[in-house]
This record gives C-alpha cells, structure tokens and sequence, in this order.
DNA sequence: TATTTTTGTTCTCTTTTTGTTCTCGTTTTA
DNA sequence: TAAAACGAGAACAAAAAGAGAACAAAAATA
C-alpha cells in the first residue's frame, strides 16, 4: 500500500466496499461506469497498479477472468474496522448462556475468516492443553460442519454446548477435550450438531491481576 | 508537539481526528477547503513544519502520496483504543526482529492497558504452559519494571530478548519459562531490562489450517 | 458455423491536479 | 516596535488522470 496515488486508493476502497455487489467481480467497464469515467484505458491503468501492488488479483493475459482482491488485501485491508458480536459465555455440559444486551467487539482482521464469526468466552478447563484457557475469548466461524482435528461448538441433544476437538467417523462423532483429567465423548451424528469452528482465540491478562 | 504554532496543532489535530486512516489522506487543497483556508502554499508551509515534527509522514518531492500520520503521531496521539503497532517477533535467546515497515492492528480495548501498548509475534515454545504459543501475538504494555509473577518481555545483556516469567529478589532475578523441558535462568538485576509486561494475547488458528 | 458484441490491451494526446517556491500584505505576539 | 506567525495568490513543472482510437482474443448470439 506504499506507492499508490489517490485515485488507485479510491478505487481499491470501492472495490473493496463494493465487492458484493458486483455479483462476481467487475469489467473495466462496468468499474468505469460506477466510478464515473469514460475510458476503459485509464481504468485499465489503475488495476494495473493495484495489480503491481498485490492488492487485486492478477488475470490471465485478455481472459476475462475477473477483477478480485488478493489475499493479501482481504487479509490486511478488509473488513478490519468492523466488529464482531460477542453472544455469550461457553461452558462444557451447559448450553451457550447467552447475554442480553449483545456487545460488539473489534478484532483484528487475521484471527477471523472471511466468513460470518461471532465471540465467545470459555468457561472451564476442558481445553487448557490447547492454549485454551478459562476466561479466554474465542472466536468462532459459524458453520454446521467440521473437518477432524479442528475445534468446534458443539450443541449436544440439543440442550449442552461445549468446545472441543471433533472426530468423525461413519455413524460416530467423538468430542475430544485437550485435557488428561478428562475422558472423551463418544456421541452418534444425530446426537451432535456443529455450530461453529474455531478460528481465533484472545486473552487477557489485565483481569488476571484484577482478581 | 511544544514548539509547533497554534495553527500547526490545530491543523495536526484535525488530521488526527479526521484522517486517521491513510484510506482518504487529504491533498494540500481538500486541506484548505476544509479548514477555511485559500492559500494551498500557506497549508504547504504548515504541513512542512508537521513532518519536521516527526508528526506527519514525508512524502516524496511532488510525489501525490498522500498526507498521512507518523509512527509517532499514531503511537502518542491517536486513541488507543483503535490500533497498536505490530513491532515484530520475540524468540527466547535473539533479539526482537524489528519490522521495517510497521503495520497498526486493531485491538480490542480489553486486551491491552491503559499504559502505550504494543503488539510482538511469538516464536517458540517456552511458554506453553502457561498457554502462550508458537505463532501467537502478544500485547505488551511498555514498562521498565514488573512485580513478580508477571510475564515480561527481558532484555538480557543488551542483546537478547525473550518472554518470561519473572521473580526479582535482592540482587538476584530469575527469568522462568513455562515449559518442563526448559530451566530457570538466574541473572544480575544489571543484567535484565525489562522492557514491557504481556497484558493480552491473540492467536489464529487459520494459519494453522493453510500450512 | 458465421457474425456480432464484449472485453482486455496498448497507444497517443490533452487536461487537470498537485506539490513547490515565491513575493507581499496583515495579524498576532513578545 | 520588531519579530514571528499567518495567509493570499501567482507562477511553474511534474505527475496523474482521463479521453478516445485501434486491435485481437474471447464470449455471446444468430
């Protein structure tokens, strides 16, 4: 993001805020046309040295493949002033208590995914061995399904959430504690519904010392 | 900030407060329209005596970059409450690998003090234990003194830097990992600076999947 | 399949914007 | 009263922005 001119800014923050809204990724044209211009040429300028910058894709030479952003900027440059919603506290064997008064919190861009996240407290030591820790804030990507290894909330008949590792096997699903004082669970799919994935974790120290 | 002019705080601070984000720096006459003024060579000659300042990054001679904060305006005047610089990584037995381009991440409140905070990137695995991994982002408020028991950032003999337990008795200090597989370390006062006390911690767990 | 339209790409040319340097008058401050 | 701060405005060069034409490949259409 060094060497850009104003206009190249402008346009990448459009492209940014408008990625949505162009159902896939825009023309030349079709930028040129929501930013006012008249010259194809002159666009292509610009996303080329977005391009130059690593903040948009680059295309196959003359194939219309699209104009995206690059990883770098989503993970730099998106959505990174925009908070998440920080639902409740989780603790095993009970289910997500949820607050009333929902809070937003910012967080910075690389401890979530680009896809929906919200925020949640641990209560216990059930994952301590994972770095995980009682009081700890976790943030979690919502999604109903889970690949074995990864850390997830799980909603157990319904009734008790709780954050652990996740085995699946034809007809069973194992929920796995990162802690030796505690057995696993043996649970069947219908038992057991995912809720989220784990994909950021936070911690303070200030409310160590307060206590 | 002492020896600018009125002018020259009032024009900072509207940038500050305005401007923050290098997303829409303002040109010399947008600087005008905004604050009431006509002459673009008179904001010129204020905007010069802010870079003197340190206040307001240089710009390459009748390069149109942009007008935007300092490291230093960002890290003593702008609300904490938005962004801590991300200084570099900390591994026990080096010296902390300082960035050349310094990037500000946003965090949230909770996670840091009220003292000037700033952010490092862990590597290894002497601090396990107590939940701190390889990979992880700590926050450290900076301070030249520590109470015992507090996780520090050390600097020992001037030339190495590590994240420590700490416990100072007269004329001894011990720096203490928490890792079973590595000892305790027993300096002379003289020989530890301490640089800064871990008050939050960050980890993402999407870096983990993409390896 | 043949033809039309769209799209990326490369040019050249003109206009606008911007930083920069001056000089000169006015206001504020010591 | 003198110096410092402030501001207006002119002038200039370089950079940036934009228009628009032309062309080939790709995509869409008949």
């Amino acid at each position: 993001m060094n060497e850009l001119t104003r206009r190249q800014r402008e346009i990448f923050y459009f492209l940014r805020d408008n990625y949505e809204s162009f159902a896939h990724s825009p023309t030349l044209d079709q930028l040129c046309a929501a930013l006012g211009m008249a010259s194809r040429g002159s666009m292509y300028k610009h996303i080329m040295a977005l391009i130059a910058a690593d903040l948009i894709e680059p295309f196959a030479s003359n194939k219309q493949g699209g104009i995206r952003l690059s990883a770098k900027a989503q993970r730099d440059y998106t959505a990174c002033e925009h908070s998440l919603p920080f639902v409740g506290k989780i603790a095993a064997g009970k289910p997500i208590e949820a607050l009333e008064n929902i809070n937003y919190m910012p967080v910075p861009a690389m401890l979530k995914s680009d896809k929906p996240c919200y925020v949640l407290q641990v209560q216990g030591d059930s994952m301590v061995e994972a770095g995980i820790f009682d009081g700890d804030w976790v943030i979690i990507e919502q999604r109903s399904y889970a690949n074995n290894g990864e850390i997830v909330v799980a909603l157990i008949e319904k009734s008790e959430a709780t954050l652990k590792y996740i085995e699946q096997s034809p007809g069973k699903v194992l929920l796995i504690p990162a802690n030796a004082n505690m057995a696993a669970m043996v649970y069947c799919p219908e038992q057991v519904e995912i809720q989220g994935v784990l994909v950021g974790q936070m911690r303070s120290y200030r409310s160590l010392l307060s206590k």
